[in-house]
DNA sequence: GTCTATATACGGATAGAC
DNA sequence: GTCTATCCGTATATAGAC
């Protein structure tokens, strides 16, 4: 699979997203067609991303966002109750949006080792698709309140034991050979994240995801696979 | 090199630090008599981490610093003349302090194998030793003015091309064996910033930086070491 | 459904007493 | 050297016109 073949398989448009804050939310946004509502909630979901991922969600003023979406400070608020409220509509949507599609694209592989390549896939062309989204909630997930914070825990730890489990079957199966199974999905899924934070990094190199996702592969694959590892507690060797 | 040796020969209490700060902002603090001068930075260091850590620097008020500090909004200004004079004097401050000790820990390594050995449980210990700072520094790093963004991707591409050029020395020596040592370098360089990103993970699994250590010396081996590798290019197999 | 204008509150920074 | 009191700008949120 390559990020061309996942791009047009996947179908997360901005109206996708959008209609479904506009369904979540329904009782608390005032617009009543939903053509206007969708349209106007596309341009406060990308402004705002936008925006927050460049001076912090809390930096960006609502008059900011009004400036870059063309709406007026009282059109913005017929759209949420609350500056907080925005924060928390972007962020629960976009969650649920990679949840259903992480789940998805894992049912089809067989075997631990395709498993991994294809869990290790998804994951990056997932958040490729959706960097903003996926940056901005990496940078925003400590300043919520408690329990969306615990959300946002939950959820990586939900991705790193999905990771852990097929490593931990492949080792039953006797293809994997690893001292630690959740430790080593902990330092795959660092890999995976990389991707996203140092964006600007892997630009300036003019790598692709695709390169990338074949290179943490085999990082993957070097690290479950290697035969003969020694037990890693604290001295590994006279060092 | 464990941990507690290594703490016991860096010498990076925050006393150290704060004359640090003290020496090299002389003319804007307004306090002439060194003791309290530094007791004060110390108080106002620890206070601004622990807070920004939690809320962010920009949602930190002034006011939150007073309280937290237990000196007035008046003797604050005294240390510093604008909140963004405080980001930044925290911040070069401590780069200075990490760059001098990297540079340092770094001479003694003798071959490719134990430079990387020592490169891994350096930076580890360093981060751990020094958490608050490291993590201000990434998390403030995209809300700074453009020169200091640059010097904070400066840094990062830094600690990068050291790793990238010990394993371009190991494949030389035919100790190592890696397609693209600048990738590998990125990867391993995510491994070791999940120890101070991911700090409650860790905590909650009562991890110890040795253990973490020897995991990631581990991967990094098994990335660098491993033979016959298929050049990455994308596709890696059928998949 | 969208706009302008404004109430209200809060944060950064300073002046001047002690 | 530290404190209290206050100025001034700016941010969120709302009321009411169009």
């Amino acid at each position: 699979m390559t990020f061309a073949q996942f791009s047009r398989q996947a179908g997360l448009s901005r109206g996708d997203i959008c209609r479904e804050i506009l369904a979540s939310h329904r009782e608390s946004i005032k617009a009543k067609k939903e053509a206007t509502a969708v349209k106007n909630l596309e341009l406060i979901f990308d402004a705002t991303l936008a925006l927050a991922n460049q001076k912090g969600f809390q930096a960006m003023t609502v008059r900011d966002l009004s400036r870059a979406t063309g709406l007026s400070m009282g059109a913005l608020y017929d759209y949420f109750t609350s500056k907080e409220e925005l924060l928390e509509m972007v962020l629960s949507t976009g969650r649920r949006v990679v949840m259903r599609l992480l789940e998805k694209g894992l049912q089809e592989a067989e075997g631990p080792v395709e498993q991994l390549r294809s869990a290790i896939r998804t994951h990056l062309f997932l958040s490729e698709a959706m960097q903003p989204f996926f940056f901005f909630a990496y940078m925003e997930a400590r300043h919520l309140g408690e329990e969306q914070k615990e959300r946002a825990k939950q959820s990586e730890l939900a991705t790193e034991r999905l990771l852990a489990e097929i490593i931990q079957r492949g080792v039953k199966a006797g293809l994997m050979a690893t001292a630690d199974h959740q430790m080593a999905a902990a330092l795959i899924k660092a890999m995976l994240q990389d991707w996203y934070l140092k964006r600007w990094k892997y630009a300036k190199r003019r790598l692709s995801v695709d390169r990338y996702a074949g290179f943490v592969e085999q990082a993957a694959l070097a690290l479950c696979l290697a035969p003969g590892l020694p037990s890693p507690c604290g001295e590994t060797s006279k060092s």
